[in-house]
DNA sequence: CGAACTCTTGAGGTTAATCAATTCCTGTGG
DNA sequence: CCACAGGAATTGATTAACCTCAAGAGTTCG
């Protein structure tokens, strides 16, 4: 999932944020939107014992929006050097109030979201792990648009994988060996490259 | 969950759907934003093999909209007799395009419904059965306001809600039975009463 | 080179799913 | 009003998927 919005002024605060810096909690106020310029972050939410649930992860030119509450609903850390603009949420407000264009835009990039939100629902809630890591291999893949394939991005480690899916690291890692015995991605270091993209969808459609 | 957006003008198509008639599918070309005016509906999408995903209920106020793509991303069903007023989205569209209020409210009611997403990813991705099921009880009760305690909407049946939570009916039964044993809830006919929040809260803030 | 992580793999345990009866409603027709 | 049929819900026994615990291998970085 990437919170995709279309590119704001350039005005407001730049900012910094160190590899695993926790630069927005859930308790916090949220007074600022954060328009990420460049690395990465993800966002996720605890339980009081430390189950985490990753709820995307955001690149540059993704907007880390400041909700309508009092504070944020999620937490955010950076996966490695991020740079990212603060926009005040009042200004952010007055922008949507007077141009219909920007709130427009705003709206769309929402509603992208929901669909995706929706999406992983249905992943969370019905597939087996198998289906899970599948899809999720071939959403990396695909995240810069569907003409080629990419690794997934090693910043994302094994516990991220498995705070995303829903799963342990453990069940990530037998999985990954079995795709990899299987010949549907290849591992070398850290990056994983997906080899048989058909074979992974046909995972995710048509369980066997 | 709700669909919750501010009242619209009346001005559009009325139209009545059948308890368990299916209006919206996943592969309908999205033309019209749905209004409901009385009745209920379940929103999932479903994969190949049946199984099932509820995304949420929509009930009275509530507005189903089309997303910005081609076709709806989930299906709709009625829950009893609904009454809907259609708006066509190039309507939709003109009127956010023309008045700012009409648009910030529309994000205003997507970003509300981002944060209860969220909650579910974490719901579905992390939580146990019982759990689930607390948060579950404990949402119906609250779902007109945290004033009363409501009784759970006898239309939802157990399978919808084993296919909100991501269980089965029969774990949905079980659990069931084993709150009335704790004294958490009553159950008389379809209607389930909430006797404990505070210990249902308890389920889902620290399980023992 | 070695310490600290992260990742992988294995063995065994737990949760919730599956399979399979019953029981309980609800609505219909006699 | 009662009998009956069909669906929904409950309950039990068993299985399977995934988790937990534990050890070892591979990376990364000072």
């Amino acid at each position: 999932m990437s919170l995709v919005q279309p590119s704001l002024s350039s005005d407001g605060m730049k900012r910094t944020f160190a590899e695993r810096q926790e630069f927005m909690t859930e308790d916090m106020p949220a007074s600022m939107h954060f328009h990420v310029v460049a690395g990465g972050a993800r966002l996720f939410k605890s339980l009081p014992d430390g189950r985490r649930q990753i709820i995307g992860f955001a690149h540059k030119g993704d907007v880390l929006p400041a909700y309508p509450c009092t504070h944020y609903h999620c937490s955010a850390e950076a996966m490695r050097t991020l740079q990212v603009v603060c926009i005040p949420a009042p200004h952010m407000r007055q922008l949507h109030e007077t141009s219909p264009g920007a709130c427009a835009a705003s709206l769309s990039s929402a509603r992208q979201l929901l669909v995706s939100l929706h999406n992983r629902l249905l992943m969370l809630g019905r597939q087996t792990a198998r289906e899970r890591l599948a899809t999720f291999l071939l959403g990396q893949g695909t995240r810069m648009g569907p003409g080629a394939l990419w690794p997934v991005d090693p910043a994302i480690s094994r516990a991220d994988m498995a705070d995303f899916l829903g799963l342990t690291t453990e069940t990530v890692s037998r999985l990954l060996s079995a795709f990899h015995r299987e010949q549907l991605i290849s591992r070398e270091r850290r990056a994983i490259h997906i080899l048989d993209p058909d074979r992974l969808r046909a995972i995710v459609a048509h369980p066997e």
